[in-house]
DNA sequence: GCCGTTTTCGGCCCGACTGTTTTCAGTCG
């Protein structure tokens, strides 16, 4: 049975919340949460390497004993250790964890003191005193902990990138409108450009911290305050979204950024390069000793350990630190260097806009041309083009063209590929578009190899050009269906045809790491949004960032290209 | 539990804030 990388994951990340509930040595329980963050993102199926027999120690902070467990899970599904911790410490603990001011001692106590193991024996003891009678729960402990249930803000969810965008620039054009802020910014996994952010990190420079601070918790849309302090302060918005903000002085803008940025695998490998050469590195800067040495910029200090700058979509440990050391770093792709948008909708499907409005207002981003995508019909919700539809649109494209020549129309159509692969459209009609998307929008349940082979058919029909929204997934709500994405983009390169990367934020379909197996695997990809109104034309921005996460270049996005070498690329033999 | 040009042991990133304490442990990022 395929086991996925976010399984062992899991349990690797299960095995570290116990082994620190039970008091383990930290560094071993880092070591179990190191490798479930490293094969979490690890763009190659761990299973198949075992049953290939690639060495999977070679992975690193994966040693001999991890292999070994990875193998015991990939050959039984299961592994003997989380069973034998589970059974000295309940599994149920670890949901304690999510909640906000509750840390593994904490939790350990809790258990071993008033056998409490799971959070409605903890609101029963919270409620009636128990817990209070325990050394070290003083009053504003649990009465902090019962408002972290009751808000029942624990067990976080993440916030997706463009949502937290809506947020994002009024609070720093606040901060930066005080007149003792010099320059405020958003830091962490926002400025890594993940699909989503667990909170967002706010560094100001400035030299009155105190009164920074001040005003931060004093933001109109602040519902809560977590902690307020000199230099740092955390509150929570009225939509749920926590907010930390940190502020530096000039000095060490850099360092702070840099820190603050992350990830955290990233910063602790830079510390590492530092500690080897005798230096520290912290949120204020590089230090010898305890002499400060520079922090200003984010240059200075890669420059300092002989790297040019990281953008912040690489910064993930994923080889982009030794890529920098060797000069060898991805000349990422720029949202400038989009030269057209390869799907949208119009009224004629599921779209809110006509035809020429869709191309007046790719016109206004600067595109040179557009395809014009719009579904089928077998998915009826959209009513889509039936044969008939599809040949009077073709020459409506056909006769816009003519009429103006700002933004070149691709005759294009998004066809379904239907449960046995084939496709919701005839032949004879796709062959007369200029790009051709097929994608999956039903039987999602499908068994991994059927579902394979279901794709890889559709890919087979020489009118295809595109596979679209390749997993299917939608953030926060859907699943990729099981496929086996190796094999496909394998047929992909084979066959002359191409993947999507649909930069709809609530798709992000394909995720950075398989952006990255596609790179290396020599794949071309497509960006496109698949805007079913106009103003959705400007989600291309999010594509883009997911494709620089892949460390995607330009010479691999086939939208890069001109109107005519894109065509000649779009033919298939 | 991982790792190694200081290599098979002995390190492992580091600081701010809070609450409950009289000097610090726990949590968080």
């Amino acid at each position: 049975m395929p086991v996925q990388n976010s399984e062992i994951a899991k349990i690797f990340y299960e095995i570290a919340d116990l082994l620190e509930i039970e008091g383990a040595n930290q560094f071993r329980v880092r070591a179990y949460r190191n490798a479930a963050r490293t094969i979490e993102g690890y763009p190659v199926r761990v299973y198949e390497m075992v049953e290939s027999g690639e060495p999977i120690d070679e992975i690193s902070g994966i040693g001999e004993d991890l292999a070994i467990k990875i193998q015991e899970i990939t050959n039984t599904g299961n592994l003997v250790m989380l069973e034998e911790l589970r059974s000295r410490t309940p599994q149920s603990l670890v949901k304690l964890l999510d909640i906000s001011g509750l840390g593994p001692k904490r939790v350990q106590k809790l258990y071993h003191e008033l056998n409490i193991t799971n959070i409605e024996e903890l609101r029963e003891a919270l409620e009636s005193g128990k817990v209070s009678e325990i050394e070290g729960f003083g009053p504003k402990t649990t009465e902090s902990i019962l408002e972290a249930l009751e808000s029942q803000s624990f067990g976080k969810e993440r916030t997706r990138l463009d949502i937290a965008e809506q947020f994002v620039d009024p609070l720093v054009e606040y901060l930066k409108g005080l007149s003792y802020v010099e320059e405020a910014v958003v830091a962490g996994s926002y400025r890594r450009r993940k699909e989503t952010v667990g909170d967002l990190d706010i560094i100001a420079i400035s030299e009155a911290g105190e009164k920074v601070s001040k005003a931060f918790v004093d933001y109109d849309s602040v519902s809560d305050v977590i902690s307020q302090g000199k230099t740092k302060a955390s509150v929570k918005l009225r939509s749920g979204l926590q907010v930390d903000l940190r502020v530096v002085n000039k000095d060490s803008y850099g360092a702070a950024l840099l820190y603050f940025t992350g990830s955290k695998t990233h910063n602790i490998h830079l510390r590492h390069i530092a500690v080897d050469k005798g230096y520290k590195v912290n949120e204020y800067g590089n230090f010898t000793d305890d002499d400060y040495l520079l922090g200003e910029t984010e240059e200075k200090i890669y420059e300092f350990f002989d790297m040019p700058i990281i953008v912040p979509e690489l910064r993930e440990d994923n080889g982009e630190i030794e890529a920098a050391l060797n000069h060898d770093l991805p000349d990422l792709i720029q949202l400038e260097d989009i030269r057209g948008d390869m799907q949208m909708h119009t009224v004629e499907s599921d779209g809110k806009n006509t035809l020429k409005e869709m191309a007046a207002q790719a016109a206004l981003l600067g595109y040179e041309y557009i395809a014009v995508t719009d579904h089928s019909s077998h998915i009826g919700v959209t009513q889509g083009l039936d044969e008939e539809d599809a040949r009077a649109y073709i020459k409506k494209i056909k006769a816009f063209n003519e009429e103006q020549h700002e933004v070149h129309v691709l005759k294009g159509v998004e066809v379904d590929i239907l449960k046995d692969g084939s496709l919701d459209l005839p032949d004879e009609i796709l062959g007369q578009m200029d790009v051709v998307l097929a994608s999956v929008h039903s039987n999602f349940q499908l068994e991994e190899e059927q579902q394979t082979n279901r794709i890889i058919k559709a890919l087979e029909n020489p009118n295809v050009n595109i596979l679209a929204h390749p997993t299917t997934r939608m953030i926060g709500s859907r699943e990729p269906i099981q496929m086996n994405l190796q094999k496909i983009m394998d047929k992909a390169l084979a066959l002359g045809c191409y993947l999507e990367i649909n930069a709809s934020p609530e798709r992000l379909d394909l995720q950075d790491g398989s952006i990255r197996r596609a790179r290396e695997l020599g794949l071309a990809l497509v960006i496109s949004t698949d805007a079913h109104r106009k103003s959705e034309l400007a989600n291309m921005k999010f594509g883009v960032f997911q494709a620089r996460r892949g460390w995607a270049s330009r010479s691999m996005i086939l939208n890069t290209l001109s109107l005519d070498d894109l065509l000649e690329q779009l033919k298939r033999e």
